[in-house]
DNA sequence: CGTAGCATTGATGTGGGTCAACGTATGTGG
DNA sequence: CCACATACGTTGACCCACATCAATGCTACG
């Protein structure tokens, strides 16, 4: 593992506040492990071994019932996954797989409860990253009960351009059969949202958008703080 | 206050391994408050100033967006709502409000994030909490994108028959236009769903409700421990 | 009583899923 | 280098889930 792997995970929100000894003892005790794309790193109603760090490329959270199966989120370096699980020494809730290669730090889960009852500070900090992923959560539930597909595309496109600078070129970065999973639709009906994003602003090339018309666009979409925003 | 309501709300999840002078602090720092049926106690988009605490009565969580509204969940008696909220000390995501005449404990959000630094117990517990209400928010999340409305109805049923002892007489507790809400649906749609159901062995009588043939029903609900659980 | 709110039912429209066909890469092996 | 296979995105036809609007009956309550 890379000194500067270690430097980075350090700074999450998660490890920034804790002893030297908690980090380096939780570090010393996970393995970093590579994968392919498509790998499937853990699967629901599995007993939750790991905590999960995804130091570089994607994976994505999806959930499967009844032969139907829904994107729940992606993370992306540097974030961690299926802490709740770990904590509460249950099964997994959710399936987990690399989009791209991928590099994970995976940590026993043991360990993470033992060090978060001899840190104060860990812990403290894992109350910070709960509340947020549970507030996240609360947004993600709001955003598909209250809005239709396609404006949660619409959101969706305009959260993105933030991400990327705000120039009104958006470059999609997952598939968009991936993509309609996360929206909670279809890959045809995303196509289909994209075409109905049209007038509004809205010129697809591929997986590269363009935002025309920034203003009609968010008159479309109607973004919220109360559902949009990702930090809290 | 009443001795027996804080003896309750000592055996909570939350309160039970904490402190004496933690638990004293923050009920001595708290309000009981009586409210009628139908009186919202917070709006969404407010700052968090008090943890709830549920004594007696009913609170459905909800939340608006763009002229619609949806039901996000019920707090019955002893339960706590805006947690999350009151930990990162930011705004409110849900509102709530009073289906029932109420008793409701109110917390200034500011003695509660003292307590948990000052209580490693108390912390531990908020961890322990957190992680169920994400979990459950999560299992909600999939409810929401994996079912249909008549399946959603079909196992929120299940589920309360097994709360209400099993015996396959189901009272609603709640108004059937609220349950709507809760459910994802409209008033309209839920009268639909519970005739479809009618084939699927249950029979509807106002606010009672029979599950005369309770295999048909499973089989159609298709209930999922990674979905229902109420525990966790 | 009269009125207001709620549940139900029907008619109708829309969002979105399903199925099928087709085009376009991107590879793979001959 | 080409033929072929595979995966993906798009489009159209069709159907189901669900919302909307309107009318009706019911019950609860002042």
């Amino acid at each position: 593992m890379r000194r500067e792997d270690v430097v980075e995970i350090r700074k999450l929100e998660l490890f920034r506040a804790c002893a030297d000894e908690t980090f380096d003892a939780l570090v010393t005790a996970g393995f970093l492990q590579r994968f392919p794309p498509g790998v499937v790193l853990i699967q629901e109603n599995e007993p939750s071994d790991f905590l999960y760090i995804v130091v570089e490329g994607l994976v994505e959270m999806f959930a499967g019932h009844a032969g139907r199966e829904t994107t729940i989120g992606f993370v992306r370096p540097i974030g961690t996954f299926i802490l709740a699980a770990v904590l509460k020494d249950q099964v997994y809730l959710q399936s987990a797989r690399t989009l791209e290669k991928s590099r994970v730090l995976m940590i026993p889960a043991a360990n993470v409860r033992e060090a978060m009852q001899h840190d104060t500070a860990f812990m403290s900090a894992i109350v910070g990253e709960l509340s947020t992923c549970y507030r996240n959560l609360v947004k993600e539930l709001k955003n598909q009960k209250l809005r239709t597909g396609t404006e949660r595309l619409a959101n969706w496109l305009l959260r993105a351009n933030e991400k990327q600078g705000g120039s009104g070129m958006v470059e999609l970065g997952i598939g968009k059969r991936v993509l309609a999973s996360r929206l909670g639709m279809t890959p045809e009906n995303l196509s289909r949202s994209f075409a109905a994003l049209g007038p509004h602003g809205v010129v697809v090339n591929g997986p590269r958008i363009r935002i025309a018309d920034m203003e009609t666009l968010r008159r479309f979409a109607r973004p919220s703080r109360l559902i949009d925003d990702l930090t809290s």
